[in-house]
DNA sequence: ACGTTTTCTGGAAACGTTTCCCAGAACGTA
DNA sequence: TACGTTCTGGGAAACGTTTCCAGAAAACGT
């Protein structure tokens, strides 16, 4: 049907036999190394527009001394997930500044497909990795980096050789946040978290029993509900926490769909004016709700940045060799009334 | 100082000398091609293990007669916006299921961008491209059509030979509801629409014009703003036209971000409550506003879906010579209260 | 048992590029 | 003029793989 369609597209070669000069000086020409004599430039250059010749990057690399594709990998849990998304959209800023490619997939916080996607971005031999950990593939992120390719961890920290990290300061953004409710008159304060395989997840809760422990206070372990991964999980364990004998007077959220179910969860007992909520992790017009939602807002486009900054410079080559360095991004609390409402006496 | 690291990388050549077969059965073994005996295949693929061969996706697919490198790329608008996000998650799992991986980028709805990025793509070889166009490449996407890369456009229609287009029905959407603002008794209606060079913003508008036709009335231009690139924009646009002399009462918001800045102006002045708002496409917790946000709402997730399938049946071959198709998504009408509000008489 | 087909195997060419290396030209110096 | 040095350009090898081809061995038919 369509006729051009199969013919071989054109290649270097094409180039300089065309132009009459050698395949080298055509390869020099279109990677602008320097040493070849002006006119010549001129003619390869023009030879190559009017033929339409398009440099194949794959084989480029093939040959390629530092065998560089210009593609790195970001393995998040989810590209859908505000955070993920905002932090992929940094990433991809910074990259695109070097010319450079993302590769992005979801892992969602499954380490079997967490070592899929690595395993899959690595065949493809990507300049580097900007990885949100599952925590349970170190090993593979450790042979990985001893091949040579260089990694970033976001969000979570691990401990590899030469495997830089950005994470946030979760234990501290909580731990100040439930302090707040405690200084409002909070004594009985519900803590709705994640997996607690996620690192995270175990961070801000140990920031909420910080703030338990200098007040001299334990954690009220029925207040506290673990494991949660959906909102829909998030609003029955709320509604179930509420519903029942000595109920919360505050509630604190570690992720930003639990915040959202334990708000829809107040909603629905209509008592979000009366029950004070923070959650971990700002989410869209958290401010518009009523009363709004106040949060530990985290920075995920700094965090991204970051990470890129980090891994570009190693992929540059140069500074490789040093040792892991481990960011940490502060947090903001952002007060909108949803935290700044005291107990029911 | 790490001591393996500079190493040449296990390759074929070394599995086939290690094993005492020859390069051809290697390959033959890795690719699962029939015609080797057991025994060697047990041979092959066991000393590939043992020294822990790795198979170079980028080589292979050099030589390869149908050259694909199991790679498809997303030109989105902004990676990070959750329309284009939820779409992106979708053609990731789709993909995923044949083991093929995505690219992913932003236009930020710079045709200049999108071009570049589209280009990038292509010299990295990429097996197909699902593009959410800015309608100012179409010759570049015919020319890279026409060279056999197979593309489906989402969300904005384009007609070029045989790039498949999954669109979603904004017109009908919007439409059916700007007639149940009429149908509650609205006259003033505002139209909040994004950039007109983009074509769902044109078919909305449409839409829009059309509820008023039926009705034999004429669009009043002056509740129409057009051309609103951000929430903020949507703000004050909004705060204008409610302040102004014979306010409408009902307001319709083209795309989520504007919803969200035409909200947030509505609470500024503390009337959302008795001016109604319906947007197009839904955001999340828009339930959770008091009162809460009426929407057209799309499926991004059926879009991405779709656009995967109808990609992935042409990346596969045998159906590509066929013309392009053309799916229209639905749309949903979510009544939340919003756009049920009646006009303040 | 013999010829013919089929199955299996490995050497070599090819994919499109970069890099190595050497030949000539151009230039400067004695 | 003869000689070293620097510069420019091209042929060929290499990257790691797949595919072509031809030869050897095995299976088959008569």
């Amino acid at each position: 049907m369509q006729d051009g369609e199969r013919r071989r597209s054109v290649t270097m070669r094409d180039v300089a036999r065309q132009a009459g000069v050698g395949l080298a000086t055509v390869s020099r020409v279109i990677n602008g190394k320097p040493g070849v004599a002006p006119e010549l430039v001129r003619r390869v250059t023009e030879t190559a527009r009017a033929l339409g010749y398009r440099h194949d990057v794959t084989a480029s690399s093939l040959r390629r001394a530092d065998r560089r594709t210009a593609t790195i990998a970001l393995v998040l849990e989810d590209v859908a997930n505000p955070f993920s998304s905002a932090l992929h959209r940094a990433v991809e800023d910074a990259a695109r500044e070097e010319g450079i490619l993302v590769l992005a997939g979801s892992s969602d916080e499954l380490p079997e497909r967490e070592r899929e996607l690595i395993d899959a971005f690595t065949l493809r031999r990507v300049d580097g990795l900007i990885v949100l950990p599952t925590g349970s593939t170190d090993e593979q992120l450790a042979a990985v980096r001893g091949h040579g390719t260089p990694i970033v961890c976001v969000d979570r920290l691990v401990e590899i050789d030469r495997v830089d990290t950005v994470t946030v300061d979760n234990r501290d953004g909580t731990w100040s946040a439930v302090r707040r409710l405690r200084a409002l008159g909070h004594r009985r304060i519900a803590f709705l978290g994640d997996l607690d395989s996620i690192w995270t997840a175990r961070q801000r809760f140990a920031g909420f029993a910080d703030a338990h422990a200098e007040a001299g206070r334990p954690v009220e372990e029925r207040l506290v509900r673990r494991g949660l991964r959906s909102e829909e999980a998030a609003h029955a364990a709320t509604t179930r926490l509420l519903t029942g004998g000595e109920p919360p007077t505050a509630v604190f959220a570690a992720q930003n769909l639990l915040t959202m179910g334990a708000r829809r969860a107040l909603q629905g007992l209509g008592v979000q004016e009366e029950v004070a909520l923070i959650g971990f992790d700002d989410f869209p017009v958290a401010d518009l709700l009523t009363p709004g939602v106040s949060v530990v807002a985290q920075d995920p486009a700094t965090v991204g940045r970051t990470a890129a900054r980090l891994l570009l410079s190693r992929v540059r080559g140069g500074d490789d060799h040093r040792p892991a360095r481990h960011v940490v991004v502060p947090t903001r609390y952002v007060a909108r009334g949803s935290g700044e409402i005291p107990p029911r006496t």
